[in-house]
DNA sequence: CCGGGTTGGTTCAATATTTGAACCTATGGT
DNA sequence: ACCATAGGTTCAAATATTGAACCAACCCGG
């Protein structure tokens, strides 16, 4: 692993819920030197990308941030683009909806809609990574992902959120033929215990995908029939993300074949 | 420099009207070899922070900075707060106004707003670093920055972006020295050869300025009446962002005398 | 006001990582 | 078929990174 990879590692434990972070939990976090992880500290702060609380001494994300967000925003405005689609498939399905797209071996959510319809409805924390192996669009991404890619998350360490995890790579083996099958990876309490989700990758001009649409619906509501009353929006609403971004379903995906829309 | 700094100015290179970059592109931009740029690239690419379009091959910047930027911009809403203010102050003085974020030795403008009065307006590009030199933001944030920071910058490259440019360190210095007093950085077409600038940093919870707003009026219109109009409206401005910011000015800012406040 | 615990930060020799000249490959133009 | 250009790779040499030990400031109970 490379210095920029632990800097960056450095950068990505910042969540919505851990907004601060002290030199001492960073090692903690991350289980390297503490001389280490302070000349790291000090050299994203010296370029923008932390700062430093001048009481608490707790670092916390830069302003560089900012800026770049907003320079590919302006210019290549997925967020954007998947909004709208997120929002419209929210109200269909009366459920709650999010796209992420893939960062390196984690997906990062980008966007959510809640119709706020039901008296129970999933709670979604935007500005957490998601696993590949535990979540329903980890394995839309996973069933289509690069093979060495793939390989690399099957064998690697498959952390159990739920009593319902998969952590067995070859049930997950499986679970991915499935997912090439149709197209629509399902898994239920994986993540959370109380939540059944489905999801369907979604691809920007390449040949991999670059993220996934996924419908979570809580347990208690997950019949059969809504589940499948879910699949035919959830197809369109991803056609549409992958239309807009520039890209097409390759022939080993299943929606790539027109007529095998679900209705 | 290490190899963090390296890398993170490769992501720096990005910009509105450079949303996209290819490889040559960046060695040439950095002076660096090859190899290095690429590897660093790759590295960057691997942890989300690039992609690369399948077809041209140029990088463009990745998901992840939407997620951080998400993160920060919900815990720590500097942007948020900042916007009303800068709306305001650009209604009230019927002038294109901005306010940016110290990061390392530039300035990362966050926000800017064109009231859209007169038929001549300043043009504003958001997403594009600011010298400290050229600018009056940089200014009003040199005059209060930490020593050895403004040292760095008075004995480093002074760029020279128009004839107007001051690049003599001494010049520079006495214009630290008049802005010192005042608390408004004043500077006239030494960035761009159409527009007069003022500006007062702003500052966090800390002792040194974390940004600057600035009120930015083309040439034509930059009579001493006018310049003289805006301060009060500037100073009050900048007193707001401060408050919401939780910081004060310190005892070395003029700012920090209640009874010096311009009107 | 003392002393022990905690947290942030620094040093410097040992060492692993980065570096870059040269090389390879693919693509597009003529 | 050729050359030019751009992206990407290799491996020995050089350099930057590493981490155990150390220091300093702060907090808190006695």
């Amino acid at each position: 692993m490379g210095t920029i990879t632990k800097a960056l590692e450095l950068l990505d434990l910042f969540s919505k819920s851990r907004p601060e972070i002290g030199l001492g939990e960073f090692v903690k976090l991350v289980g390297r030197d503490k001389a280490t992880v302070h000349r790291h500290l000090v050299e994203l702060m010296q370029n923008g990308w932390l700062e430093q609380d001048p009481a608490s001494r707790a670092y916390r994300l830069g302003p560089a941030i900012l800026r770049l967000s907003a320079v590919r925003e302006t210019t290549y405005p997925t967020r954007a683009l998947i909004r709208p689609v997120v929002r419209q498939l929210s109200e269909d399905v009366g459920e709650l909806v999010h796209a992420s797209l893939l960062q390196g071996d984690q997906l990062s959510p980008i966007f959510f809609a809640d119709p706020g319809r039901y008296g129970v409805q999933v709670h979604f924390n935007l500005s957490e990574l998601l696993p590949l192996h535990a979540t329903s669009s980890g394995l839309a991404v996973l069933a289509f992902c690069a093979p060495d890619q793939q390989e690399r998350i099957l064998t690697g360490a498959l952390t159990a959120y739920t009593k319902a995890t998969t952590t067995d790579p070859e049930t997950l083996r499986a679970l991915i033929e499935d997912t090439r099958q149709t197209g629509i990876a399902g898994i239920s309490q994986a993540f959370d215990a109380e939540v059944a989700s489905q999801a369907i990758a979604v691809y920007g001009p390449g040949d991999r995908p670059i993220g996934a649409l996924s419908v979570s619906v809580p347990s208690v509501r997950a019949t059969p029939e809504h589940r499948q009353n879910i699949r035919g929006p959830l197809t369109r609403a991803a056609r549409d993300i992958t239309r807009s971004l520039g890209g097409t379903y390759p022939p080993d995906h299943p929606l790539s074949r027109h007529e095998a829309e679900v209705t």
